[in-house]
DNA sequence: CTTGACCCTCCAGTGACTGGAATGTCTATG
DNA sequence: CATAGACATTCCAGTCACTGGAGGGTCAAG
């Protein structure tokens, strides 16, 4: 199978796969004219990747799961503790996005939006607290 | 006032004052011997950079809020609707790590976690459907 | 034999810094 | 006056995970 009918049935850009080769990712064979060859099991590895990567992990996360799901000898223990590190990181940065949401809104909130160029936006960026909420 | 100084005082590290000069948000004085001078404008530009750059606005829109900040004859309307903006942006981006969270939270949960190599995660992670909550 | 769809490699750019090397300048002390 | 150490400078490379594009080779159909 070649990258392109690869790519489709993965889901992810040719480039993308390429890019997969290059970092040690995935090990598709070549043909004799240089093309990469790809078997079933780099579309299913492909999918399982373009998966974890759906769900935010990173590409060394999806390293160690790739390896892991290869491994028949794996205990699950060792799964679910990548999960739960990628879980609460993606808690530590809801919660940075909530905060900012918030200063964000109230700022919103308190400014007229019309013509006069008094801001309670810029006031606060400039003001020597800064805009975060007390 | 040299670049020490400055960064002590915006909250800053100097290398990140240097990059902010070199894109252009900035412009130092130089002394004779080839340091930058700045005046006390410059550090408030700084400041209002760092405060901005904390709520999650880009470098870009920096340079806007920065450019209105500095004019007398700005309209609030045109901050309000750069803030506006980015708002949607954190919401947007709230959303998805919403929606990675509840999958990622889901799959932990059915996890045992245990020596066993039977795993809901790694399973979902190489369905077909992929681990998309339903 | 040509056309067009595919494939290849290599290089550069993204955003917003950060680290480090190699070098120059200033200030305080012996 | 020499020197040590704290500061400053520039430039290059790396981060993360791709993405775009140039320039060229390969293949199947008509």
């Amino acid at each position: 199978m070649n990258i392109g009918d690869v790519a489709a049935r993965a889901g992810l850009p040719a480039k993308t796969i390429r890019y997969y080769e290059e970092i040690g990712l995935i090990a598709p064979d070549r043909s004799s004219n240089g093309y990469r060859k790809f078997s079933e099991a780099h579309v299913h590895q492909l999918a399982f990747l373009g998966r974890a990567r759906s769900l935010g992990f990173s590409i060394e996360d999806c390293r160690i799961l790739l390896g892991l799901w290869g491994d028949r000898d794996r205990a699950s223990a060792d799964v679910k503790a990548v999960a739960r590190k990628h879980l609460a990181e993606i808690d530590a940065k809801m919660e940075e996005l909530a905060q900012m949401r918030r200063t964000l809104a109230d700022l919103v909130d308190r400014c007229a939006g019309d013509q006069r160029p008094d801001c309670p936006i810029l006031n606060d960026l400039a003001a020597e607290g800064g805009p975060v909420p007390s």
